[in-house]
Parts: structure tokens; C-alpha cells; sequence
DNA sequence: ATTTAAATCATCCTTTTGGGTGATCCGTTT
DNA sequence: AAACGGATCACCCAAAAGGATGATTTAAAT
């Protein structure tokens, strides 16, 4: 940050004493007004450039990926809420008998979800489902 | 694309337009050259900064966080090269048997490995171990 | 030379998971 | 009214995973 206003100043004082160079050739050689304004035109427009990567490059890279469900596939595979919900408590490490627990159901419909679930992800174990699942973007 | 290449135009016109209405006016009521020069500056290093952001959010989108093994946090673990082997299959949704024929041991051998493993990741699941092994930043 | 840590394998036992099948209930659609 | 998809639950069985403990080998550290 110090570093950019430092070379931003450097700039601007560099471009002061261009511009008292050329107000000088200007009334002197009788330079056209038109190169005058073009240079000033190109500089600040490459300064302004600079400027603004300089100022959002920093907070770009914060910009993480953003996770986007993909309803298209979710429904493609005839994916049920109740089956995504399974999936969800799945990939976040949690058994079978505990997700019965968090969703108040017996531990016998969960063993359903998750076969129906496995079927329709074309997988057999439930960490592959998790993998596939975040592959297809159904998860973050 | 098509649509700032349009935008640029259209800006550059309205810019010209102006610079012939200021020009006329520089001529007619005497205006300073330093506020001329003033409008010119301020212009193009507005557009400089919106040109600047146009042509670099895009990209910026596209960076990613990178991974960087937590060597310290491996450590502290005392998870050894096996271990962690054995994790990033585990990671990979893997079963013990297949993980086993990967590497050339018994499937006892990997039992005792991920069994290892889950004490030190504290752990009693292999999905809650993947998890948590992310978190910790030893998988990406 | 002795200790230590890692890697290997085994055995026993329990829990968890996955596959298959069938049944009930409840809305929605036809 | 009948068909359908969804959510629910049960029972059975086999495979996979997990926990505990002990043993052997080998390489590295002391």
C-alpha cells in the first residue's frame, strides 16, 4: 500500500515535469495543441489502468471459488430433497445412526436414502458419493 | 466483450464531442488551458481505471486458492508417510481392500494404518477423518 | 549394542454399511 | 378412482469398517 501511493506520487511528479517540458516546447517550437492532448490522453489512461489493478488485483484474490449447486444434474438424477439432505449429513463425516438421530427418522429409512442415493450416483461406498457429488457440484 | 468494445466507442464519441465543444469554447470565452488539461486528466484516468477493471475481473475470477500442505500440522500429528498414504486414498473414497492391493500389503496392514490414523486425527470414521484432514489442510 | 519408530501381519469381536425385497402411508397427477 | 412418486419402516444377509491387542522385521537413532 505505501509502496503504491510512493510510486503513485513518483508518477505523478515524473508526468508534472513532463508537462512543464512540453508547456515549454509548446510556446517555444510552436508545438500542435493536438499532440499536447494526446500525450496527456495516453498518459492518464495508462495511469488509470494501473490505478485500478493496483487497487482490486489486491481483493481479487480473495474472491474465492463460489459454490453454485447444479440443479440441472441434481435433477437429471431424479435426486429427492430428502436424499440430497442425506447426502449433505454424508459428506460431513456424519453414520448412518446419527443422521437417523438429526432428522428424526429410523435408522432403516436412512439405509433407503443412501442405497437410493448410491443407485442414482452410480457409486457403492459413501465416500465415493461424496467425491462424485462435489465432481457433479451438488455439493461445495 | 462485444458489449465494452461498444461501451468504448460510444465513451470515446462522447469524449470527442466534448473535447470540440470545450475546444470552441477555449477559443470563444478564453478558458484557462489548466482547467481544459483538468477535464482531459480526470476523463481518461476514469477510463483508464474502467478499462483497467473490464479487462482483468474476468480473469481474476478464475484464481483459485491454491493448496498448501500443513507440514507442521502433519507433524505435531506424528502421522507418518504410510498414514498419510493410506489417507489420501482413504480421500480418494477407496475401500481398505482396494487400497490394500494398491500398495502391496494385507488388508490387516491398512486396518492397522487407518485405525492409526483415526486416533491421531481423532477420528472414528474415515469420512469424518477426510473431513477433518481437510480442515487441517493435509489434503486438499 | 540397545532402544525406538515404522511398517508389516494376524486374530477376535463389534459396529457400520450396503444390497435386496417388500410393505404402508400420503399427496399429486391422470 | 387409479396410478404414481416420495417418504417411511422392517427384515435378512453379506461385506466392509472399526477397535483392541500382540507379534515380527527392519531401519534409524542413541
Amino acid at each position: 500500500m505505501k509502496r503504491t501511493i510512493i510510486l503513485y506520487g513518483l508518477a505523478l511528479a515524473l508526468f508534472v515535469s513532463g508537462l512543464k517540458f512540453l508547456e515549454y516546447r509548446f510556446f517555444v517550437r510552436d508545438l500542435s495543441i493536438e499532440f499536447y492532448i494526446g500525450i496527456i490522453v495516453v498518459t492518464f489512461t495508462g495511469l488509470g489502468i494501473w490505478v485500478g489493478l493496483k487497487f482490486t488485483r489486491k481483493k481479487m484474490v480473495f474472491v474465492g471459488p463460489e459454490f453454485v449447486l447444479d440443479v440441472n444434474t441434481l435433477e437429471r438424477l431424479e435426486i429427492s430433497k430428502r436424499e440430497y439432505e442425506v447426502l449433505e449429513l454424508i459428506a460431513k463425516g456424519l453414520s448412518n445412526q446419527e443422521i437417523a438421530d438429526k432428522l428424526f427418522v429410523s435408522l432403516n429409512t436412512i439405509k433407503t436414502h443412501s442405497s437410493n442415493l448410491f443407485l442414482k450416483l452410480e457409486v457403492s461406498r459413501r465416500t465415493q458419493a461424496v467425491q462424485k457429488a462435489k465432481n457433479l457440484r451438488l455439493i461445495p
